[in-house]
DNA sequence: GTCTATAACTCGATAGAC
DNA sequence: GTCTATCGAGTTATAGAC
């Protein structure tokens, strides 16, 4: 990298632009959506607040580099997650939930941003690529636990209910459990919670009964 | 009441403090709470930017008034949806999440206003009185569920669990889900997870297994 | 109790110097 | 590639007329 040479001259950094997503997605945890500007952006990362436009041509592709940043580093925690639970099928995507509020007790709104923005046409591909990617990684998991007759819209159906009601229970009980628990008992919990929803579907799956 | 009167004469409405709050909520739903303004509800109530300001004191005491009204109505839909599923304990506590879902359909990010802010110590007790309520109809509801042994601690855990898994699968989903289903089948299957979810929990009490 | 008018502020985005 | 300076729009909140 020659990001050190360019820091030596000027007031500059080696790789603004990289730089600005970071200090964006730290922006995002702490102010939350609403609370971003590319002016605090900018302030924070120690330029002046017209240097983010030589980078990127508005707010919303700096907010859309930092969705795809924040969607691909969530992808690489739910796969890692996924390859350290061993080879049983439900404790696999069982431990993607505790990756997840790991992740979102880190990120914070960054998460909400990945799901709730539609970005404008222009800057869409590079989001929806590492959205692409995380979907992957999900359905591969949820087919997995599934029966090998399941149809793809019920993977689909078990994938997405999966990942919504983690996000649900990353992002909204941390805000109320008083008093704070640490981060494993969360993160223990939500794998715990994924677990059982998985025993309850599966059971009905099978007729509510014996076989 | 004398609104009749009072509308009578001037500009003014009846009950503008009233038409302030409904606006505000409809706003809410439409532009989420980034998008929310003093200004835009005076112009959808049809009064200059500054009325608002005779009623509410900042637009937080506005907010916090939505926040109240909301979290009242979203109480009083669990405990009828509760009402309406029956004597079963296991039935009644899903039927929340039915009722939840639709409720997030309609009022969107209103629903997040709830949870995510901490209104200052000025408005906050307005707000906590009805989510007061909320919470005991919640573990109420969920008591009936676990055996009767069950610590108070337990209890606030699965209603805890069971509403943001929920708030999750209610406000993540819908936007995801294409073509988008009808509000009847996506309430169902909000039922059906947290019944789901309930099993699996239950299950696990037990045992894993035969008593 | 609502109006008009305005102050003070922040934001997104651009122009031009260096 | 970053700076200073600035414009225009939108926001909260206040002052004073009616």
């Amino acid at each position: 990298m020659s990001s050190s040479t360019a820091a030596r001259r000027g007031y500059h950094h080696g790789d603004l632009r990289a730089r600005l997503v970071s200090e964006g997605i730290a922006l995002l945890a702490e102010a939350g959506v609403a609370g971003f500007s590319v002016a605090k952006v900018a302030v924070r990362a120690g330029v002046s607040s017209a240097a983010p436009y030589r980078h990127f041509p508005d707010r919303e592709a700096l907010l859309a580099a930092c969705a795809a940043t924040l969607t691909a580093d969530l992808a690489d925690a739910l796969a890692r997650a996924a390859e350290l639970a061993g080879p049983d099928p439900v404790d696999r995507l069982a431990a993607t939930a505790g990756a997840y509020t790991r992740y979102a007790l880190e990120r914070r709104a960054g998460l909400d941003l990945i799901h709730s923005r539609d970005f404008p046409a222009e800057h869409r591909p590079v989001v929806q690529e590492q959205s692409r990617r995380l979907t992957d990684i999900l359905m591969a998991l949820t087919s997995a636990v599934l029966p090998e007759d399941a149809s793809w819209a019920d993977i689909a159906d078990l994938a997405y209910v999966h990942l919504s009601t983690t996000h649900g229970y990353a992002t909204l009980l941390p805000r109320n459990s008083r008093p704070p628990r640490d981060i494993d008992g969360i993160a223990a919990l939500a794998v715990t919670v994924a677990r059982d929803h998985l025993t309850g579907h599966l059971q009905r799956l099978r007729g509510h009964g014996a076989p």
